[in-house]
This record gives C-alpha cells, structure tokens and sequence, in this order.
DNA sequence: AAATATTTTTAGACTAATCTAAAAATTTAT
DNA sequence: ATAAATTTTTAGATTAGTCTAAAAATATTT
C-alpha cells in the first residue's frame, strides 16, 4: 500500500524530472514539497524500498516504471477532477488546484474510468495541460511561449505556464481565456515587453513573464 | 485543523448515539471502528482536548455541539457523493459506500455546496437515507420495516437499513430498487418470513432479516 | 455485600512522517 | 589540488495513530 505521502513524493519528482534531463536532487524536492532536505532523504530510503525509485546516496534520483505509472495517475487524476470542477461545478479556473490536489488521492480505478467517460474523455485540463490516458501517454501538440512570436504573428491561446491564482484573475481581467486569439503587435527590447491584441480587439501591453507563462498554438500549424 | 482519522472517531460516535439515547461506550466505537479499546480512549481524550467530544474517564462520550456539527457535514458529503456516483457516474448502489469513504473527507465548503447544486438539492441518498441541508437538517418521513407491515398492506420501498453488498445484489435479483411498491401477502409466524408481490407481479418469499432490512412509505401516509 | 465478570484506562512500544543540528560527501573556486 | 561552499545524509527528537498486556474502575451475579 502506497501512502498519501508517497504519492506526493512522486508526483513532485516527476514534475521535476519533466523540466531536465538529469537525475532529480534532494534538494529540488526538498523546495518543491517545501519540507527540510532530511525528511527528503527519509522519503527516498522509503520509496528506495519499495521500488518505486532508483536511489543512490548523494547522487539524486529517478523514477522505476512503477513509480512513473504513479505519478502519471495521479496527475491524471488531478487534471480530470480540475475539468470536471470547471465544466461541472462551474468552478473557477484560479480555484480549482487545490481541490483537484485532495480528489488525486482517492482510490478507484472504476472512479477515474466513469468520470474520464463522464467528462467524454477530455484531452486538456482547464490550464490547457495535457491529461494522460489510461495507459499513461499524453497528447502532445505544437505550441510556444507567447514571447517566442514574432512580430505580426498571430496564435490561439491553449495554455498556461503559470497556475497561481493572481496569475489567472489578471488573465482573466485581460479577458484572455484558452481559446482566445492574440497577435502580437510590437516587442520591446528595453525590458522584452510585448504589445499584443486580444480576439482582434483590445491592444494592450504586457510584461515578459506573463508572455513567457502564455502557450500559443500558431494558426494553420 | 481535524484530522481524517478524527473525523472518522466523530462520525462512528454520531453513528452510535443515532441508535441509542445514552452516552456512547468507549468499546462501541472500538467495534464500530474496527480498532483497539485503547486506541479508542487515546482519541477520545485527543477529541476532548478539541472540544469536540463530552468525555469522563469511565463515563462515555456524547458529541458537542461543534462535535456534531462536523459528523453532520461528513454525512452530507458522504450521500452527496453517493448520489453523484450513482446518478452521474453510473455506479450500482453496492459499490458506492467505499469510495463515498473517502470523497466526505475532502475540504472544500465550496466543493460541497457547488455538488449539492449540480446534483439538483438531492433529499435521499442512493440507499434511502436522508441527506442534511447545509444547515444540518435532515428530512424526517414517514416509514417503517417491512416486517411490520400487516397482511395485505402495501407500500414503497423507500429505503433500506444494510448497506453491504451481498444484501443489495439480492434486492437487485428480486428487481427490488427504491420507489417499487411491495404487498405484503402473508406473514409465518414459524419463523417470521413473510410472503410479498413485487409491483404486482413477481409473489417471493423473504426471511425476516431481509424484511427487516426494508423501509416501507404505506400509500398515502 | 462479596465475588466475579466486564469495561475502560494506563503503560510501554511501534511506525510514518516530520523536524533541527551536526557530520559526511560532493562540487566549485581559487 | 587544496580550500571553501554547497548538498546530502545521519543522529536524535517529536507527534499522530496504532498495538498488546496489565491495572483499575464499574457492573453483574450470587
């Protein structure tokens, strides 16, 4: 039996392990899990134990086959519950994290099935994140951080690198939803600004790391 | 901040306390929990020490106010759920309670009351039971075991008092769900099973312990 | 009202998950 | 290639929740 804890610890190694290539620190989890690097190291003798990771002392870690199918169903679970408070509960998108992070851990197989039927089998959560299917592959899909267009491209918003609440409520203000249409206009070397324009309407400025945090698809690509 | 465990201890002394007028005995809940007497009594002075329990040492415990008002909200989540999986996900009734188990322990207000509203303000829960308002009210109605029934007497089947398994699959043979109308045709006193029609077809005998187990609405009662 | 039986509590120990402080290993800089 | 800095691990405690066995309190029976 895998503890609520443990499903924690693997679900933050994986989420590190995605953004490089090497093996994952005690430190890099000790910031992600915000616990003390002795607790980390506590963890890693345990999963060690049980074959969910690949532990060396001092050398950092990587996740077993096991502990990879895991953490892809927990994050799996995770995106599922978000769409289903967004499209079902008429959720927020800024308030959803939180809650999906409790409903990750409940345990049925039959529970994730009906609802990824329910929901009639969803590609993307509410952020535009993939959501894995039942064998654990994600849909992958050609995208770019808003910054990296060039000017007079134009792109659909499909996702969010970001996905703390004052993040989303000022997209939200911008009236920036997935699916939205933006063209950048105008790039500024001094501080990488971007003028861009919203559905073929507004015109407005924003900063380099909120055009980092937007994922655009271009169009016909 | 209330543990999983704790509300656990809370929900099985509400349990008890609904059967019975007088406090609730520490080997009860050791029963009803499925752990030691002493694991018991060490909650029992954890949850005093919160104030959500009355305990003298010796003496039983009742439920406080603040107590009984979080036993009260696990139970709407866990019929809220209930209802969700049987109506949404297409879960049969014997197979909710588990997952029900663990869904009432999320925190979320919001989560609670958006589902209620989804759910369309649901009174009964998939096996009959009622489900508290927000405010903690729970529907009364008129009802009574099968078994009580004089010969002849008619009404619905509107609830049922064993939640397991193999008693709900046995209701599903007989083509017994909630809201059937059942006869009673005749009682045997040699060990109190009586004979029943089935919407007006089907003519089954039943022992005693199933009739028991139903709740009777008489016709316009 | 004693004696007996039952229930409840205490004592002492264990595991999972956490911490701080100190020691050991590794990496980086001079 | 040594010294300094950083990272990781170990050592030793703590808390929640659990256990068994023994002691204490209460209830029941004769």
């Amino acid at each position: 039996m895998i503890s609520h804890t443990e499903e924690n610890y693997l679900k933050a190694i994986f989420k590190i392990a995605e953004k490089q290539h090497k093996a994952v620190s005690t430190n890099a989890i000790s910031k992600e899990m915000q616990t003390s690097a002795a607790s980390v190291t506590d963890m890693l003798k345990r999963l060690s134990e049980k074959e969910l990771i690949n532990y060396a002392r001092y050398k950092g870690v990587s996740l077993t086959e096991e502990g990879k199918k895991i953490a892809t169903s927990l994050i799996r679970k995770h995106r599922l519950w978000e769409v289903f408070l967004v499209e079902k509960l008429n959720f927020s998108w800024d308030k959803v994290h939180d809650i999906a992070e409790e409903l990750e851990h409940i345990k049925s197989e039959e529970l994730v099935e009906q609802l990824d039927a329910f929901l009639q089998y969803p590609k993307f959560d509410p952020h535009g994140d993939p959501i894995p299917d039942a064998a654990g592959n994600f849909t992958f899909r050609q995208q770019m951080p808003l910054n990296e267009l060039a000017e007079n491209e134009e792109g659909i918003l499909v996702g969010v690198r970001e996905h703390s609440s004052p993040f989303l409520q000022y997209l939200d203000q911008l009236k920036l939803s997935l699916g939205t249409s933006i063209r950048l206009i105008e790039k500024f070397d001094y501080d990488n600004s971007v003028k861009i324009t919203i559905a073929g309407k507004q015109s407005v400025m924003i900063s380099d790391k909120v055009a980092h945090n937007l994922l655009i698809k271009k169009e016909n690509h």
